[in-house]
DNA sequence: ATGGTATGTGACAGGGTTGTCATGTTGTTA
DNA sequence: TAACAACATGACAACCCTGTCACATACCAT
């Protein structure tokens, strides 16, 4: 929590240093970044920043949840429509997403590395595969296509990328957290739940 | 790329050498782990690991290089099955995921903070606030089934996970790339064409 | 055995980082 | 205006880290 004295600040020099901070944040990975160059270009001295903040996950923590706040009250027309039919509250918060993105890229930028790692750090180190493991799910489901087993009117690039995306979720979780599943044999019924939704999703039906 | 030295050496001090580094990374976001700790560790001088390896990303490189190699090796029998039908092809790579992140959890570690972040750091800033988000999927589903749009024999706790990873999903790869979509545009219509593909995957049908 | 090549070593320079603290400066209140 | 509180400052100690390099040792072939 930053202390009082930051929050007594001018309105003006206080957005400065969170509007940095922001910057920051969202270019350059947690560990990457340093309070020197932060407080230089706030133009804020040493031991003002320690005078704000405790540290600089401090000042991380207070970003992050400025940013959960600005998400909430976009989001929040979607949340609390008791009377939306459920797919259409589901595209609502997805798209809602996606236009916080469009409108926010630094918090939208912010979230994601500390959600989905640095995309560029990712990507020196990965480089291109990740353009073949897409070509893979692709080829996959084309194939699937072809037999006959997918629909033809399901979009490949988009289911794609859920195949994907769950692939890497799912050994996430496993590894990491109760938070979802308790017990690592419901990590493998969860992958049958999926599989089965997915089909139902997708799948060719009898008589189609 | 190593260096021939590198190669050149004797079996058990290579294998000494990447079992340590791969102990570090697997619990140590990159940008944390410190070629002296490693070196302490692996008991080799400062001169012999720049000997080695050009700095800590060409280990870097090199370890996940191998962690993808092993998975491969995991994977193949899934991938080249020309003929397994198109969901135990899918139920297979995924199950596979699973059981290699649970006979490799260091490997698994290590991809996991490249490609989802780094989930102690995640835990250390958001907390508790990952059970919320859980609680509310949650909660949205379970008034879909009792409203009668969400099919009752799909598991919450599933479809609540999978909605939660693609929430975070779109907005990273419409921030970072264009690896799955070209046009911004796209990413709105991948959601109206996910949002299709989950409808039909747990909406309840007309006549059940 | 001798010369040459391959490998091992750790001190060192140069740089960066954090957190503290004694000392100023500004503001406010009586 | 005097005195006290609030805020600002940057030098400093203590630490850690990387990459290099001159030198030492081991190994191998002639």
């Amino acid at each position: 929590m930053p202390t009082s004295t930051f929050y007594n600040l001018p309105e003006k020099k206080k957005q400065r240093i969170i509007d940095i901070a922001i910057d920051e944040f969202s270019t350059t990975h947690f560990y990457e970044v340093s309070i020197n160059k932060l407080i230089k270009r706030a133009e804020i001295s040493r031991g003002s920043f320690y005078q704000y903040f405790e540290n600089l996950e401090d000042l991380y923590r207070h970003v992050t949840q400025l940013i959960g706040q600005a998400k909430m009250q976009y989001l929040q027309q979607y949340l609390h429509n008791k009377e939306a039919k459920f797919f259409d509250k589901l595209f609502g918060l997805y798209s809602a997403g996606l236009t916080f993105a469009k409108e926010h890229p630094k918090f939208a930028s912010i979230g994601n590395i500390l959600f989905k790692g640095d995309p560029m750090f990712r990507k020196k180190i990965f480089g291109d595969q990740e353009k073949q493991t897409k070509a893979f799910f692709v080829d996959l489901l084309r194939s699937g296509q072809e037999k006959g087993e997918v629909r033809s009117d399901i979009d490949i690039n988009t289911a794609a990328f859920l195949f994907y995306q769950m692939n890497l979720s799912i050994s996430d979780y496993y590894l990491t957290g109760t938070t979802w599943f308790e017990h690592p044999d419901e990590y493998m019924k969860a992958v049958e739940e999926m599989i089965k939704i997915f089909r139902q999703g997708i799948e060719v039906k009898k008589g189609d």
